[in-house]
Formats: C-alpha cells, sequence, structure tokens
DNA sequence: TATGAATGAGCATTCATTCAT
DNA sequence: CATGAATGAATGCTCATTCAT
C-alpha cells in the first residue's frame, strides 16, 4: 500500500496557486490542479473532501505562511520604527516573491467559498506582534493615533498595489526600493 | 441605439455588480444575471455577444465611472495638496460606497477575462490629471521624488483596504474619518 | 421560442420505464434516459429539477395510472363478486401489459429514492374504492374477517407474480387464465 | 480455503443484506461493503473477483438458504395440507425475518446484475420438493389443477406482500396469523 | 493475506450559447 | 426585440478496480 504522502498536499497547493496566478480563482478547476500537479482526478478526492475542503485549507496555509514569514528577524525589543522595517521588508519580499498567493488571498475573500465563520479566525492571531508593536509606538508617542485600523489599511494597502505594480512591469525588488518605500509608510505613521 | 436600450444595458451592469457583491465573479452566471434584472437569458444576448463581451463591457464602464467620479471638483489650477484632498476624498467616498465595483475590478484584473491588450489601455488616459499633478507637485518640490510609482500604490492601496474595512465593519465613513486618513496620505508624499 | 412541451414529460416517463425494464432502477442513469427519449442531457434538467425529482414524478404517475385503471368498469353497486373480477381483472391485464411500471414500483419502493414523507401518501385514496368493497363484502358476511390486510396482501402479491411468469414465459393473457385465476382468488377470500 | 476465509464471505454476504435493507442495490457500492465489514476494499477483492462476482455469489446462496429453509420439517410423507402448512409456516418466518435476502432477490432480478444464463438454473432444483408436493396433490384431487404456475405464484406472492407488509408497519407474525394466512391460501388452491 | 492510495471512466448537474417562436 | 426551450461541453465528484507496500 503506498502510504499517503504529506508531500502530496503541498504539491497541489503549489499546483493551486500556480493556476491562480494564470486563470484565478474564477478559471480553478479540479481537472486543472490534478493535470498540473500530474496525478489523475480522483486522487486529489482522497486528500481533501471537496474542492471547498481544498481551498480552505489552502487558505489557512497561506495565511499561516504569510504570518510565519512578515516576523522574521522581529523581536518585540527592537525600537519601534526598526520593527516596522523588519515587517516591511518581510512583507514586501514575501508578497513580492510570492504573487499567486497574494492573488489567491484577494480573490478569495471575494468569493462564495468565503464562510464567514472558522476562517477568518486565523487572521487574528497571527497578526498578534503587529498589534501590539502599533500599541507600542502608539504609548510611547512614536506613531500617530489610530482608533480606525489605518495603520495596517495603508501598510497592506501599500505592499498589495507594490507587489502587483512589479508583478506587471520589469520593476524588481532593490534595496533602495525598499528603503524609498519605508521612508513613505514611516512618515505616514510616524507621530 | 435607442434609449431604451441604453437602460437595459445600465440595469444589466447593475445586477452584474450586484451579484459580484454577493457571490463574486466567481459565482458570476448569465443565468443569475439575467434573473436578477428580471428579463430572460436570450435578452443578454441581444445586447452583448456573450459573457466575455459583457464582463469587458463592464470593465470599461467601471473604470470610467471611477475615472470620472475622483476628479470632481478637481482642477489643474488648485494646489497641490487641495488637489490631492479633492481626489482623496472622491476617491474615498466613490470605493466605499460603490464596493462591489471594487471587487468586480480586483477580481476582473486577475481572472481569466483580462485579456492583456486593449482593456488595461483605458487606465492610462483616464488618470492623467493625477499624473499631472503628480509631476507638478514634484517640480514644487512638494512631493517626494516618485520614479516607481509609489504615491499611485499608496493611494490606491490605501484606499482600497479603506472601503475593504468599512464594509466589514460597522464603521462609517465620516468627515473626521476623511481628514484623518488625509493626513496620513500627505505625510507619507509630501517632500 | 418554443414551448415546454406537456407530452415531452411522457415521453421521458416511458423512456425511464423502458430503461427500467431494460436495466433497472439499478441501470438507470440520466444520460441512458437523455438518449432513450432522443434529446439532450440538459433537456431533462427543464422538466425536472433533478434525477430524484424524476423519480418520484414518475412513482406518483405510475401509482395514479393504476388507481384509474383497476376500477374501470367497477361502480359500488356491482355484487361483491362481481366487483371484485372487475378489479382482478383490471389489475391483471394493467399489470401483465405494463411490466416495467410494476418493476419499477417494486424498485423504487426499496431504493434510496423512496422518502418515507409525501410520496407514500398517494397511495392510500386511490385505493379507496378497494377498501370500501372490502368492508361491504365482510359486513355481507361474503368475505373472510380481514384485520391484518391479508386480502390486498394476496390480491396484490398474486399479480404480481403472475405478471413475472408471463413476462418470464411465453404464456400469454388469456380469458380462461383469468377465470382459472380468479376463481383461486375468491375462494382463497371468501367467507 | 481455510476456515477463517469462510467466515469472512459470510461477514461480506452480512454486510451487503444489511446495506441492501438500508439503502437497496441501487445504494450498494464496494466501499460501503468494505465499512460495514471493517475491511479495506482490497480485500473484498481478496476473495471476489469483482462487484458482479459478489452480488451473483450472494444471490446463489440466498437461494440456497431460502431452499434450504423452506423445507424444514418438510417430507413427501406427510398429507399434502400439512406439507403445505410446513412449507407455508417456513416461508412466511424465513421471508419476514430475512427481508433484506427478500429485498435482494428482487431487485436483483430486475437488475443489469441478472444474467439470464447460469444464475437462474439455481431456482430449479431447490424447488424440487414443492413441485413433487403439486403434483401429488393434483393426482389425489386434493388440489385444483395448475398448468399455469397459479399455485406457486399465489404462495410466494401472498409470503412477500405479507413479509413487507410486516415490515412496514407494527405488526408482528404471530401463531394466529400463520393459521388465519395460511386459510387463506388452502381455500385458494385445494381442490 | 491485507491494506488503502492511486487511477480514470462515468455520473449528475450546470451553464454559455443558439434559435424557433 | 424578447423569450426560454434546447443543446452539449465541461465541471465536481464517485466508485469499481488495481497494485505497491
Amino acid at each position: 500500500m503506498r502510504l499517503k504522502d504529506e508531500q502530496k498536499i503541498d504539491l497541489f497547493f503549489a499546483s493551486t496557486l500556480t493556476l491562480v496566478g494564470q486563470v484565478g480563482l474564477v478559471g480553478l478547476t479540479m481537472p486543472l490542479i490534478a493535470k498540473q500537479s500530474g496525478v489523475a482526478i480522483g486522487t486529489l478526492y482522497i486528500y481533501f473532501k471537496n474542492k471547498d475542503d481544498l481551498i480552505h485549507a489552502l487558505y489557512k496555509e497561506v495565511k499561516k505562511r504569510f504570518g510565519a514569514t512578515i516576523f522574521i528577524g522581529f523581536s518585540p525589543e527592537l525600537p519601534v520604527e526598526e520593527g516596522f522595517r523588519v515587517i516591511w521588508e518581510n512583507s514586501l519580499r514575501y508578497t513580492v516573491s510570492n504573487f499567486p498567493e497574494q492573488l489567491f488571498l484577494q480573490q478569495f475573500i471575494a468569493s462564495p467559498y468565503k464562510r464567514e465563520d472558522q476562517a477568518m479566525a486565523v487572521a487574528r492571531p497571527v497578526m498578534a506582534p503587529l498589534a501590539q508593536l502599533l500599541e507600542r509606538g502608539q504609548r510611547q508617542g512614536l506613531l500617530k493615533p489610530d482608533t480606525e485600523c489605518l495603520i495596517p489599511s495603508l501598510l497592506f494597502g501599500f505592499v498589495q498595489q507594490i507587489a502587483a505594480h512589479i508583478h506587471h512591469t520589469p520593476a524588481r525588488l532593490t534595496k533602495t526600493f525598499m528603503d524609498t518605500s519605508f521612508r513613505f509608510l514611516w512618515d505616514a505613521i510616524r507621530g
């Protein structure tokens, strides 16, 4: 008996993200995922109950990966500005080099797959370190007060647009680029 | 084409946007559009060659509407900061109160419907006044230099995230909200 | 526009019964029904919401037809024995010449299609004249007392087996055959 | 074949009959049989070449069991009426307490599994004692003449309907019930 | 033997599109 | 113009069967 292969799930995730990058959630079909993965359709249904299940599992995974990445090298001891710079650079680097994941998140959120319930609950805890950083910065008077979630909105909106821009043009994500864009961000949010 | 027809096209556009708000591009079908519009399916095919055609026409229309709205009250004579404030408030107001259009744009761009060719060409000319404002601001040293399209990225990314946030929470778009958020924007981009 | 054709439903019913006669409920598929009917698969779904719906509609129809047939020429004024003879001959003739309907009923009842609820409710009222005949016969002492539904069990079980027998052998349903078999029935149930 | 294997086959037969009672032949699948039996799917294919094979083996088995049961306590020396009574009570008891087997037979006969050839051949020899009893009864003038297989039709049709009735109602198979029903049977067929 | 992952044909169903009315 | 019945390709999914372990 072949053993159920955990790697296969990663393969399916990768195939799905590739396809989302090519045809969007709109064009995503189980036959396509199977073909892209080099397995028979039936195999997909060994690892996932149905398409919905696959998509939700991928959503969780992508959220997790993003959360795991953007805080690399970050520590609550870092000065506020440094903390933001680390998160900024991580976010930018990750989002630019994993553009399909970005697309997937956007498309997912505005699709019939989104169920208000459990799926969204993933977001909160993952972002806790950022929330604490915001709070600390505001306590120290280093950040503008923000009761309306403006700072995260700006941060993630900005990242998203930059990633899209880089993806659609020959532009590359250089050190200068990250410095310059961080200047924009920091000037926007500092107190 | 008679007036009656124009009204019908608007009806189809409105129905489509409503549905995109409910089920996303993923769930959008011709039967649904027909039902939402109160016409028979066949009727849709009198006004549009096919689904692709309908969606592209709507894309053009939405782009046009957005372009027509964000420059209301704007004039090249306005001081740079004032000009930005006008555009900012227009964008924010429009995007918040036409959230399905926002969703449609996002979903469209990453879908099999997007054809590299003509569709994207619409964007450029519509945004010309903004491009000129940016240029003027930079010439006058009022804006940071921006060779990488960072300012539009920040502007539109920020707007998008705010609209999504307001759409998913009980928050409302108050005058204070617009002032505060504009402060973020302006601090980010001013030289 | 073609008009929705009521005859088409009869066509689908006939095709389905033919197929049940050939491959049973087990082998019944929507593609087969479509092919047997000479229409595209999609057409089936214009007339029936789904396979389940089609099968239940057919069940109701078959029940109705059987009920409508077995009382032809019957009247509550008929002497009890005469009444039974009429019903017997009708049942026999109908069941023998519509054997697939018989199969369908049997298979349906013991299938996942059977829903305890509404479908079974059809049976009762249709059989009312028989119930009254039984009661009258017993009141007049012409029939054995029967608190256990034995008479209907014998009547319908006998018919069913005879029909199956005739269907599987070269035997034909002659007048003599009907007389002889009625003798069996009447001797069994008369008081 | 070892004892262990025989037990497993019985297990598979029992599981299959249970499932037929629950979902009919229509809903019977190999995964279900495996799960109901507590083995892996592959195991089924060690004992049976394929689904068809399993079902035919079960058909033979059920026929055999029925044949083995209805003649318990019967002997060609018994007076004709007594003989019938024994067979009647055996049939009734067996059919009522093994209703899924009854369903299986009915469903099988009108399914794509039925192959005209070997399967049906089982029936004849099994019923030989009954055929002899009929012949003896007719020779002695105790039974009506029956060239059309009416007596077996009545016997088995009646049993079937009674079993179904008992299965669908709270009725129980009492001694009185068997006496009363036998009266019906005997009156029908006696000369 | 026993397992269950893998396969792919086949089913139920939907939906973009056509066209007779 | 407007209709909606008809079409059939394509989707999501199941299941009989195989085979590596």
